[in-house]
DNA sequence: GTAGGGTTAG
């Protein structure tokens, strides 16, 4: 056979194989090295082919390369090599630094990156958010005027902005030039949501139904997202109402989107039966359902959600733990948590980032802080929400010193604490009674953190003096406060009433609870037992019968266990278990041991 | 031949 028939067989063979192994790629090599010049063809199949990202067959192709000479060596070649590197998401950077490379190869070679080459480096750019590579492709696209004249580059330099978070320039790119697709659209759209700006992305959302452009799926998903995260369903109905207006194809991307968006909306039934119509799920649909009903405080019915998931045999992934964890958290079921985190330990999940943070809090709220500190302490990397997860649970179960120790570790290790770190760190100061430290600690938030103390940080100081004794002093804060009180604060100060007995300050406090949380029976509750402390038992049977004629929101205490894999939930006053009777006698039992107790141990 | 999609924490 002579090289020319070699080739064609060559030819046909890469023609029907997906992909190329390395021993191909070598034999292949040499053989390029044998028989040059290489036919066009065979290039241009067997180049994008290279879908192994590893390094040593990515130096096979700059070899490849270096043997080719002009023409083989063309502008479509590199572009085919370019697109076809696969992103790998596990090292991004080692991706990017390929196509710089193969960047780089080609301008040596004298040739300029095309309408066609700009896009998959600014793709590579944005996957590894390289800004700074990103910003020299732009400069160079306006140049040579790609980023008027070409609509891929410039939705390209839109997303590239767009996850580097520099949303001014994703706008500026939109305003710019009369090309605009749907494509640079929802690029915008998506760069508002992701900044954190939702009513900004539904905004431009109704700007583009003004320009008469019509939206599809993948525009329609993030919309929908937008919807979640303001939590606004009747936006959410008007969008699922386009969708069927619009005869817009419901896929599994749209469906998740809209059970995500029911739920955070408040919607718990409708995302049921959207769920439950649904021609298709994923693991994201069960994610969905799972995480929505625990941020609706539905924790048992994710929990349910879970089991059938298991039931019909469908792996969780970790987003799937974390909802599980975060239910186990709140319902103190720690037999569950501690299934999952057996089963991180069996499959080798990472105890890292989201996991590792969830089963810290898991721990910590079941009441197994030492559990929760073994997982912090084996935890590779740690971030605010790990540091923050222990210092709350620790500062819950007492272990001020502690909590605070660890505060005092963050700075040393890089992390900043934010303001979620600090009600852990005032609650802790309550708990230990620390008040010259807890006035320190509310200082350093803006002092040194530039941290502007919200209402539930001054609620932890008014818990803080009003535990302390200094009633005087937390009402005292309550009337500097530089922002408005809402009824975090109130309800700490009615609480530091009820400790003291302070009956006419609580009458006024009450009031003003009532005024800014008027649905709520917390401020009855609390304000009847002051009264019934100050043996004031009229007004608080007074109280009671008010209650009662308002309708109010009940919020009953509950509270569950976990006995062979079945929750059980009880509620304040509940006798809907089937052994209520004799749970309350269990309970009346328990009771005179926890007096009789008491009164030995006075 | 290219570009845009959903779910996760304290």
């Amino acid at each position: 056979m002579n090289s020319q028939e070699l080739w064609v067989q060559a030819y046909g063979r890469l023609k029907s194989c997906k992909s190329i192994s390395t021993t191909q790629l070598k034999q292949l090599h040499a053989f390029i090295i044998k028989t040059r010049p290489l036919p066009l063809p065979t290039q241009h199949l067997m180049y994008p082919k290279l879908t192994s990202s590893t390094e040593k067959n990515f130096t096979h192709i700059l070899s490849f390369l270096n043997h080719l000479e002009k023409p083989d060596l063309c502008l479509s070649l590199y572009n085919a090599i370019i697109q076809g590197l696969p992103s790998n998401p596990n090292n991004k950077a080692s991706s990017l630094r390929q196509v710089l490379e193969l960047l780089k190869h080609m301008l040596v070679n004298g040739l300029l990156p095309d309408n066609y080459t700009v896009p998959s480096v600014l793709k590579a750019c944005a996957q590894s958010r390289a800004l700074r590579e990103g910003q020299q492709m732009h400069t160079y696209a306006i140049k040579t005027g790609l980023v008027l004249s070409n609509v891929y580059v410039k939705n390209t330099l839109m997303r590239l902005y767009a996850v580097c978070g520099v949303i001014n320039c994703v706008r500026n790119l939109f305003d710019e030039g009369p090309q605009r697709d749907l494509v640079s659209w929802t690029t915008l759209i998506q760069g508002y949501v992701k900044m954190g700006l939702p009513r900004e992305g539904v905004e431009a959302f109704f700007d583009m139904c003004d320009a008469k452009m019509m939206a599809d799926e993948m525009t329609l998903v993030i919309v929908l997202s937008a919807c979640s995260k303001l939590g606004d369903l009747n936006l959410g109905r008007k969008i699922n109402e386009y969708i069927y207006a619009n005869g817009v194809y419901r896929d599994v991307f749209i469906g998740n989107a809209l059970v995500d968006m029911y739920l955070k909306g408040g919607d718990a039934d409708f995302a049921y039966k959207v769920f439950n119509e649904m021609p298709v799920r994923n693991v994201v649909s069960w994610n969905s359902m799972i995480s929505g009903l625990a941020h609706q405080g539905k924790f048992k019915e994710a929990l349910d959600v879970f089991r059938e998931m298991q039931r019909i045999g469908l792996e969780p992934d970790d987003v799937t733990l974390v909802g599980v964890l975060n239910s186990c958290a709140n319902l103190g079921v720690l037999e569950l948590g501690e299934w999952v985190h057996a089963y991180v330990d069996r499959n080798r999940i990472e105890a890292d980032g989201f996991i590792g943070n969830a089963l810290v809090d898991m721990y910590a709220k079941c009441g197994s802080i030492d559990q929760a500190f073994r997982v912090f302490q084996g935890m590779k990397r740690r971030d605010v929400y790990s540091y923050t997860a222990m210092i709350v649970g620790l500062a819950m179960h007492g272990e001020v010193e502690m909590a605070l120790d660890i505060f005092a570790e963050m700075p040393r290790m890089g992390i900043e604490p934010d303001e979620v770190t600090f009600i852990g760190v005032l609650a802790a100061c309550s708990h230990g009674g620390l008040v010259a430290e807890g006035h320190k600690y509310f200082r350093d938030m803006s002092s040194v953190y530039r941290l502007r103390p919200q209402t539930e940080h001054y609620g932890c100081m008014v818990d803080l003096l009003g535990r302390a004794g200094l009633i005087n002093e937390a009402e005292e804060f309550v009337k500097n406060m530089p922002i408005e009180p809402d009824a975090f604060v109130w309800g700490a100060l009615l609480g530091a009433c009820r400790i003291h007995g302070k009956v006419e300050l609580a009458e006024s406090v009450m009031k003003k609870l009532l005024k800014v949380e008027p649905e709520r029976d917390g401020a009855y509750v609390l304000m009847s037992n002051i009264y019934s402390s100050a043996n004031r038992w009229k007004d608080a049977v007074k109280l009671r019968r008010v209650m009662k004629g308002k309708n109010m929101k009940k919020i009953p205490g509950c509270s569950s266990i976990e006995l062979d894999g079945v929750v059980h939930e009880f509620k304040k006053g509940d006798k809907s278990h089937k052994r209520s009777k004799d749970i309350y006698k269990l309970l009346d039992e328990i009771m005179s041991h926890v007096k009789n107790h008491e009164l030995l141990a006075h």
